[in-house]
RNA sequence: GGGAGCAUAGCUCAGCUGGUUCAGAGCAUCUGCCUUACAAGCAGAGGGUCACAGGUUCGAAUCCUGUUGCUCCCA
C-alpha cells in the first residue's frame, strides 16, 4: 500500500483506537500466561484532564503497551474514585445553582442528585484517557462506590474496629466551616496573607499589674483558658502562677510557662484557646486546662463565646477589635506575613476546630507496611523516596477517617438515645447488639460518611475480587489469585503516604501480600516558571488540545522526553514538537522504503551488504540498551536511546547507505534483498517505537504490510535482543568519524557536497565499510597506499590515516598548526598515561582490567602520534 | 524550628561500585544547504574550573567535611 504523503493523526487515533477496542486487544482475563498488572490511580469522578493525568497515564500506558508485546496477559485497570469532598461541593454548589439548599433535602434526596451527577459527569475523565491511547481494559472499569466495593469498606471498618484498630475519639481537625466538614491536610492549602498582629493587654487578678500578648485571632480571647510564657523569660516570671482577666468578659485565667513559646515573637506571652489551635490544644492537653468551644460549625459564634453570639468569625474580629480598642486593651497593631489555610475544595479559611471523629490507631498497624519498603518488597522508584517514606512512617499519626458529609460510605456505627455506640453492618445487626446491652429503642446511624481515602486503600483488592475482605485471606477469586499482587504502581509523591502505604497495609492485612511490587514516582508538571500547573493559575495548556495539534503520539513523546521519575516536569510544549517532529520523521522513513522501486534480479552491493550487517548489530546493541533502561523504570533514557536509534541509526545511516542513486532524476531500483531487510528492520523499529506512538505505529504497520485477522503492532512480539557483532559495530565508529571528518572539510573549504572528492587510506585493517564511506562522504574512490600522500588534508581515524588530495591548494601553515595542535593534546595525554602505568601505587592497587586499559591506551596514544608526526613530516 | 534532597553547556537532564580520548545527550544557538523520504528537514560548528572552599586517594563530576544557593516534606 502506498503511504500518503502526509500522516493525519486525528483520524489514525480514532480509527486504530475503536479498532484496537473491538479486536479485545485490551481485554485481559487470567490464562497460563504471566500476568502484568497495572491498577490505576483512580482519578476522581470531578476531575478533568490535565497535565499530571497525561504524564501519569502515558507512563502506564508505555509500561503495558510494552509487557504486552513481551508477551504477558497485560492488564491495566481503570476506574474513578468518588471523591467525597470534592464531588459532594460540585453538587451542593450545582443544586445551588438551581435553587435548592443541601439542608432542606434528606440523605437520601440529596445522594439520588449525586448519583445522577456522577452518572452524567463522572465518567468524562476516562473518556478523555482514550484520545491519549490508554490501552486500559475497560471491561474492567471500576467505581470506589460501586455497591459491592462500598460493602467491603464497610467491612473493613467493622474488622478493624473489631480488633481494636479504630476508635472514636475527639481531635483537633481542619474544619471546612462552608462545608461543615472535616478535611484532611492535604485538602488544605497554605497561603501566605498579610495579617494584623494585634498586642492585647490582660489584667492581673488581684493586682494593677499587667501582661500583654499578641494574637493574630483577636476574637479567639472569648476562647482562652490561659496564658503561657517562657520559663525562662525574665520578664513574666513573677506573674507565672498568676490569673489573667480575659478582657471584655474577665474570665480569670492561669498563667503558665512552657518553653514551646517563643521568647522572641510578639510580647513573648502566648493566649492559650485550646479548642481554636493545634498547639494550643497540646498545651491545654499537657497543663491540664480548660477547653472552651466558642465557634459553631458553620463559623459563627457560639453562646460559650458570651459576646458577638452568632456573628461570623470575621465581622467578629472586627467588632471584638473596636470593643478593645474603646475599653484601651489594644496596645498596638503591626503588620506580619503569615500563612493561612484554605479549603481546597470551598476555599473559605480553615478553622481548626475540636470535634467527635473517627480514627484508626496506625502505630502497629502500619508497621507491615513500613517494613515493606525499608527491606526492598515493595520497591520505590526513585529510591530517594525511602526516606521520606520511613521518616513519615516512624512518625505515622492515628487517621481520621470520618467526614461529615452524604457522598461517601456511612459508618457503620449505631447510637442509642444516650449516645452509647456499637459498630454493625446493619440495623438488625444493631439493634441485637443494643438488645444485649438493654436498649431496646432504634438506635440511630451515625451521619458521617468514611474518608474516601478509606475506600481507595483496598483499590488493588477490591477491583479484581469486591468480596475479597468478606470471604476472608486465602479465599480470593480467580482475578486475584492471578493478578494480585499487581506489578507496578505509577502515581505521584505527593500522596505517597495517603495513598500507597496505606494499601500496603490493606494489603498485607486482607490478602496477606504486598499489593504491588514497584512504586514509580512521577513528578509534578509545572509550567516554565516552575510554578505548579493549576487551574486557579491557569498555567496549564489544554491537554485534548495539544493531542489536536501534535498528535497523541506527539504528546506522549513530549511528556516522556524530559521527565526521570520523582523528578517535576518543567513542561514545554516545543517537546512535543518534538514529538511530533519524531513521528513526522519515523512516517517519512517508511515512505521512502516503500516507494523504493524493487529489482529482484539486481544483486546485492557491497555497501548495503555491509549496511544491513551493521544495522543488525547496532539495532541488537540498542535494543539491549532500552531494554536496560525499561527494566531500571528509566523511561526517558529508553525513550531518547529508541529517537537516536531511529534518527540517527536508522535514518541518517542505514537508510542513507542502502538508498539508491539517482541517475538523470531517476532513482534506480533497489535488490530485492536489501528491500527486504529495510523492511523488516522498519517493522522492528516500529514495535519498539509503539510503547511511546501506539497509533503511529499501528498505522505504519498495516500500511507496510498486508496485515490479516489480528496482526497488529499492538500485539506483536518485542524484539528479543539477539547477540552483536561488536567489532563491525566498532568498525562502523571509525567510518563515521571519516564520513564526519570528509564533512566537515568539504564544509569548512566550502566545497560543494556534490563534487566528489578522492580519498587516500593508510595502515588500515578492515576496509568493510569502504563502500559506505564512498558513499556517505562522496568519495569517487579510497586508494590503499603505503606511504603518506603530499599536498593532502590529512586525518587519523582509529590507527589509519587518510588524505584528501587537495592538489596546490593546501594551506602548508594551518595543516602544520592544526596537527601540531593535535599532537600536543595527544603527547599530553599519553605523558598522562605513562605516568599513571609508571606509578607503583596504581600498578598495585588498581584492578588489572584498569591497567590493562591504560595499556591499550598507551599503544592507541603512541600510534596515533608517530601517524601524526609522519604527517608532519611529510608537510 | 526539625528532616530530606538537589547544584554538570543557554534550557532539561545522563554520568552505575572513584580509573577509556570523561566532561556527555536532546533541545536551543551559529554556519552552509529547498541534495526528488522528511525545511516538522540535511550537513557541519561553537558552548561547561562539573556551585564554592578544603580534605581523602596514585587518581575525584563521582567519596568525606564545611560554605552558599534552591526545592520538597513535617511542625
Amino acid at each position: 500500500m502506498e503511504i500518503p504523503k502526509n500522516y493525519d493523526p486525528k483520524s489514525a487515533e480514532d480509527k486504530w483506537y475503536a479498532w484496537w477496542m473491538e479486536k479485545g486487544f485490551f481485554r485481559s482475563v487470567p490464562d497460563e500466561r504471566e500476568p502484568y498488572t497495572i491498577v490505576i490511580p483512580p482519578p476522581n469522578v470531578t476531575g478533568v484532564l490535565h497535565m499530571g493525568h497525561m504524564l501519569n497515564n502515558t507512563i502506564q500506558d508505555v509500561l503495558i503497551r510494552r509487557a504486552r508485546m513481551q508477551g504477558k496477559n497485560a492488564c491495566w485497570v481503570p476506574g474513578t474514585d468518588h471523591a467525597s469532598i470534592a464531588t459532594e461541593a460540585k453538587v451542593v454548589s450545582l443544586l445551588k445553582e438551581q435553587g435548592i439548599n443541601k439542608k432542606d433535602l434528606s440523605r437520601e434526596e440529596f445522594l439520588k442528585h449525586a448519583w445522577s451527577w456522577k452518572e452524567k459527569y463522572g465518567g468524562i475523565i476516562l473518556e478523555q484517557l482514550k484520545k491519549l491511547g490508554a490501552s486500559c481494559d475497560w471491561d474492567r472499569t471500576r467505581f470506589t462506590m460501586e455497591e459491592e466495593l462500598s460493602e467491603s469498606v464497610i467491612d473493613v471498618f467493622i474488622d478493624l474496629y473489631k480488633k481494636g484498630y479504630i476508635y472514636r475519639g475527639t481531635r483537633m481537625v481542619n474544619w471546612d466551616p462552608a462545608a461543615l466538614t472535616a478535611v484532611s491536610d492535604e485538602e488544605v492549602f497554605m497561603k501566605e496573607a498579610t495579617s494584623k498582629l494585634y498586642y492585647v493587654t490582660y489584667k492581673i487578678e488581684g493586682s494593677e499589674d499587667t501582661i500583654t500578648i499578641a494574637t493574630t485571632r483577636p476574637e479567639t480571647i472569648l476562647g482562652d483558658t490561659a496564658i503561657c510564657v517562657h520559663p525562662e523569660d525574665e520578664r513574666y516570671t513573677k506573674l507565672v502562677g498568676k490569673k489573667a482577666l480575659v478582657p471584655l468578659i474577665n474570665r480569670a485565667v492561669i498563667i503558665i510557662a512552657d518553653e514551646y513559646v517563643d521568647k522572641s515573637f510578639g510580647t513573648g506571652a502566648l493566649k492559650v484557646t485550646p479548642a481554636h489551635d493545634k498547639n494550643d490544644y497540646e498545651l491545654g492537653k499537657k497543663h491540664k486546662l480548660d477547653t472552651i468551644d466558642i465557634l459553631n460549625p458553620d463559623g459563627t459564634m457560639s453562646a460559650a463565646a458570651q459576646l458577638y453570639v452568632g456573628q461570623d468569625r470575621f465581622h467578629c474580629r472586627k467588632a471584638i477589635v473596636k470593643d478593645l480598642e474603646e475599653a484601651g486593651h489594644i496596645v498596638k497593631v503591626e503588620e506580619i506575613k503569615n500563612n493561612i489555610g484554605y479549603s481546597e475544595r470551598t476555599n473559605v479559611v480553615i478553622e481548626p476546630r475540636l470535634s467527635p471523629q473517627w480514627f484508626v490507631a496506625m502505630k502497629e498497624f502500619s508497621k507491615p507496611a513500613y517494613n515493606a519498603v525499608v527491606n526492598g518488597e515493595v520497591n520505590l522508584i526513585p529510591d530517594k523516596f525511602i526516606n521520606t517514606y520511613k521518616y513519615w512512617m516512624e512518625n505515622v499519626q492515628d487517621w481520621c477517617i470520618s467526614r461529615q458529609l452524604w457522598w461517601g460510605q456511612r459508618i457503620p456505627a449505631w447510637y442509642d438515645d444516650a449516645g452509647n455506640y456499637v459498630v454493625a453492618k446493619t440495623l438488625e445487626e444493631a439493634k441485637a447488639e443494643f438488645a444485649k446491652k438493654g436498649f431496646n429503642g432504634t438506635p440511630r446511624q451515625d451521619e458521617d460518611v468514611v474518608d474516601t481515602w478509606f475506600s481507595s486503600w483496598l483499590w488493588p483488592i477490591t477491583v479484581f475480587d469486591p468480596a475479597a475482605i468478606r470471604n476472608g485471606k486465602g479465599n480470593g477469586n480467580a482475578d486475584l489469585k492471578y493478578y494480585y499482587p499487581t506489578n507496578d504502581l505509577v502515581t505521584a509523591p505527593e500522596i505517597l503516604f495517603f495513598w500507597v502505604a496505606r494499601m500496603i497495609i490493606a494489603g498485607y492485612e486482607y490478602v496477606g501480600e504486598r499489593p504491588f511490587s514497584n512504586v514509580y514516582l512521577t513528578g509534578i508538571v509545572r509550567d516554565k516558571q516552575g510554578r505548579k500547573m493549576s487551574k486557579s493559575l491557569g498555567n496549564s495548556p489544554d491537554p485534548l488540545g495539544l493531542i489536536e495539534k501534535y498528535g497523541a503520539d506527539g504528546v506522549r513523546v513530549g511528556m516522556l522526553l524530559c521527565s526521570p521519575a520523582g523528578n517535576d516536569l518543567p513542561f514545554d510544549e516545543s517537546m512535543c514538537e518534538q514529538g511530533r517532529n519524531f513521528w513526522n520523521k519515523i512516517w517519512n522513513a517508511s515512505r521512502l522504503i516503500r516507494g523504493f522501486a524493487v529489482d529482484s534480479k539486481l544483486e546485492q552491493a557491497a555497501s548495503s551488504k555491509i549496511a544491513s550487517e551493521w544495522f543488525d548489530s547496532r539495532f541488537n546493541q540498542q535494543l539491549a540498551e532500552i531494554n536496560e533502561h525499561f527494566n531500571k523504570f528509566r523511561l526517558s533514557d529508553a525513550l531518547m536511546a529508541t529517537y537516536k536509534l531511529v534518527w540517527d541509526d536508522f535514518c541518517s545511516f542505514y537508510l542513507e547507505m542502502i538508498k539508491p542513486d539517482f541517475v538523470d532524476g531517476v532513482a534506480k531500483p533497489i535488490d530485492a534483498k536489501t528491500y527486504e531487510q529495510a523492511s523488516a528492520f522498519l517493522e522492528n523499529i516500529l514495535k519498539i517505537v509503539h510503547p511511546f506512538m501506539p497509533f503511529i505505529s499501528e498505522e505504519l504497520y498495516h500500511l507496510i504490510g498486508d496485515r490479516k485477522g489480528n496482526d497488529a503492532v499492538i500485539v506483536a512480539s518485542w524484539p528479543e535482543a539477539k547477540p552483536f557483532d561488536a567489532s563491525i559495530v566498532a568498525q562502523f565508529d571509525l567510518a563515521q568519524q571519516v564520513i564526519a571528518t570528509v564533512r566537515t572539510f568539504r564544509s569548512q573549504k566550502k566545497l560543494s557536497p556534490k563534487e566528489a572528492l578522492e580519498l587516500k587510506a593508510m595502515n588500515v585493517t578492515d576496509q568493510r565499510f569502504f563502500p559506505t564511506i564512498q558513499k556517505l562522504a562522496n568519495i569517487s574512490s579510497i586508494e590503499v597506499v603505503k606511504e603518506a600522500a603530499d599536498n593532502a588534508f590529512s586525518f587519523v581515524a582509529g590507527q589509519s590515516q587518510y588524505f584528501i588530495p587537495v592538489g596546490g591548494n593546501i594551506d602548508v601553515e594551518e595543516e602544520r598548526e592544526r596537527l601540531k595542535k593535535e599532537l600536543e593534546y595527544n603527547k599530553g595525554f599519553l605523558v598522562s598515561v605513562q605516568k599513571k602505568l609508571a606509578n607503583e601505587r596504581f600498578v598495585q592497587n588498581a584492578k588489572p582490567e584498569v591497567i590493562d586499559v591504560e595499556k591499550k591506551k598507551m599503544s592507541d596514544a603512541e600510534a596515533k602520534i608517530k601517524a601524526i608526526e609522519q604527517q608532519l613530516a611529510n608537510l
